[in-house]
DNA sequence: TAACGTTTGTTATAATATAACATTTTGAAG
DNA sequence: CTTCAAAATGTTATATTATAACAAACGTTA
C-alpha cells in the first residue's frame, strides 16, 4: 500500500488498467486506452511496464507478449513467475502454488549455474474448455 | 534420421543452421544468412521454423524470440522445454533433467487444468561468468 | 490424370519494441 | 529552501518481430 504512493502518474494509470482486465493486456492495447489520459506514444507505455515488472507489480506472459497484474504477494519482486494459458480461450492464469515454487526455487541442474529468476508457462486446455 | 529426409528443402536448410549456431538465432538473423541460398522473405523462414517446432526438431525460447535446436531426444516433439538463460553473458542451455521433466508432467494445480505442454525458463548466471 | 494437402514465392503490412534527445518532476542532502 | 542527482516525461523516428493474402508449384496417392 505504502508502494502505491512511489508510483509515478504514468505508472498508476498503467497499473489500474492491467490490475481491471481479467485478461493479459497487450502493450499496445494499453496505448489505445489510455489516450484519452493523455499517454500518446508506445514508449511511455513501455517505460511504465518496464517499471512495474521490476516492482513486481506486473509480470510479463513472454509466449504472448502480454501483461498481467500479480495475484501473488510472494512472487518475490516478479523474480519467479507461473502461467497457465488455456490454448482453446487462451485465458491466462497465475499459478501460485508453494510446491511447485519451492521445487523451481531449489532447482540447481549439473552445470553448477545459479538460479535468480524463472518463468513456466504450462500450455493445456481449462477446465471450461474440457467440457465443451 | 528417417525424418529428416521428410523436411523440405527450406526447412532443411534453416534447420542446418540452427543445428550449427552453438547459440539461439534469431529470424532475421537466419533470413540474413539465408540469403545466398535463395531464401529471400521472412515468411519463409517463418514458415520453416514453425514446422521445425512441430515436429521437435527447434525449440523457441520465448523470452529471447530466438530458435535453438533440440538437444534432446525426449522432448516428445516440443511439448516439454527448459532453457537455463545466462543474463551475463546470454547463453542458453537447453536443460535436461528427467527429475525436472517428471516433475513438471505430472504437475497440476488446483482448477483441474490439463497441461499438454510447458516451457520453462530460468535466469541467472553462469558457471564461466560467477568466477568473473 | 485428378484431386488433395503441403510447400513455395512474393508483396505488403501489422504488431511489438527501442534509440536518441530534450525537458520536467521528485526527493533527499546540504 | 536550495541545489543536485535520479527518475520520469514527452516526442520523433526507427528497429525488430511476425503475419495476411494470394498465386503457383510440388508430391502423394486414388
Amino acid at each position: 500500500m505504502a508502494q502505491i504512493q512511489t508510483l509515478s502518474k504514468n505508472q498508476k494509470i498503467i497499473l489500474d488498467i492491467i490490475e481491471k482486465a481479467n485478461e493479459p493486456l497487450k502493450a499496445y492495447s494499453i496505448l489505445f486506452n489510455v489516450q484519452k489520459k493523455g499517454i500518446k506514444a508506445p514508449l511511455q507505455v513501455y517505460r511504465a511496464l518496464e517499471k512495474l515488472i521490476k516492482l513486481g507489480k506486473i509480470h510479463k506472459v513472454e509466449s504472448r507478449n502480454a501483461f498481467v497484474a500479480c495475484k501473488n504477494s510472494n512472487c518475490e519482486i516478479s523474480k519467479a513467475t507461473a502461467f497457465s494459458i488455456c490454448e482453446t480461450c487462451k485465458k491466462v492464469t497465475e499459478i501460485s502454488d508453494q510446491k511447485l515454487s519451492k521445487y523451481l526455487k531449489n532447482f540447481h541442474d549439473k552445470t553448477g549455474m545459479i538460479y535468480k529468476k524463472y518463468n513456466l508457462e504450462f500450455y493445456g486446455l481449462c477446465t471450461t474448455c474440457k467440457r465443451s
